[in-house]
DNA sequence: GATGAAAAATCTGTGAC
DNA sequence: GTCACAGATTTTTCATC
């Protein structure tokens, strides 16, 4: 897909000011809503806007504890990707999971309600998941910035 | 702020189906339109709800290289946390930025074009950042999951 | 202080150009 | 890409609990 710079320009006044309605990210991006629109719908069906995700304040929500595990796999075991990756989504405070290329395999984040809701977690639900060689843990304290303003 | 089981069905039906219309949030919460508008416009007031974000595939961009960078800062400094921030924060590329507690002290969260655009992030906004004692850097290679389905 | 019903304002999605 | 418009949705108002 050829994509524009109205389409560009749609794209970083989304990531700017996210929740804007079609209508305000057109007269921003310089083009008719009905254009806005018809662009935004060719961008999700070539798959560049992948959807929507609502961002909440754990936090304020009185989940005080927030956690990045990081993760060597037993490679010795060629299923151990799949596995240990199939087992982290059905840990309902994961959430995120990241694999790489290198020393480490995987990052989960992770969120608890308090330490000891931590500490149950990390016993049951982490140090379960399976072909785990090494781990190491460290408390999130804040996350600064979590968005894009790029010159696409 | 007082938060409801109203409350906590309506955020847990966004985390669920994101961009959901207020109206059919409020058929699946089990209360009217108007209550549902209310209540989102209260948790936002709040601070609970940050607002909702557009997913973009980086990728499907052109975006293709992802990097994780852990950092250990130089503490003899007690402007090194700040410092490292509001610099942090001025790259564009860096895409999240994290504050920790332990060994590492920061996460910063890179995407570029390509290796060669990379390598030029890395050596012009990366290893200039202030107050760096020790860093090591992971290749992203793909993000699984990145949202969760608790229950609140 | 919170709710639901309904009206008013606004926005979305489509067709014609 | 623009314009116009019907239908849907959001947001306010108001009477009620």
């Amino acid at each position: 897909m050829q994509i524009t710079d109205a389409d560009r320009r749609i794209l970083r006044q989304m990531m700017a000011e996210p929740g804007l309605s079609v209508a305000d990210l057109a007269e921003r991006a310089g083009v008719t809503a009905a254009t806005c629109w018809r662009r935004i719908e060719r961008l999700r069906e070539a798959g560049v806007l992948r959807g929507e995700h609502a961002v909440i304040n754990w936090h304020a929500l009185g989940w005080e504890v927030e956690v990045s595990l990081r993760f060597t796999l037993d490679k010795t075991d060629p299923r151990a990707f799949d596995e240990f990756t199939v087992a982290a989504r059905e840990v309902p405070e994961v959430i995120e999971i990241q694999s790489f290329l290198g020393s480490t395999d995987m990052r989960l984040q992770i969120i608890a309600r308090d330490m000891a809701h931590y500490q149950q977690i990390y016993r049951k639900r982490i140090l379960t998941l399976p072909h785990i060689a090494e781990l190491d843990a460290l408390m999130l304290v804040s996350t600064i910035k979590s968005s894009a303003e790029l010159a696409l």
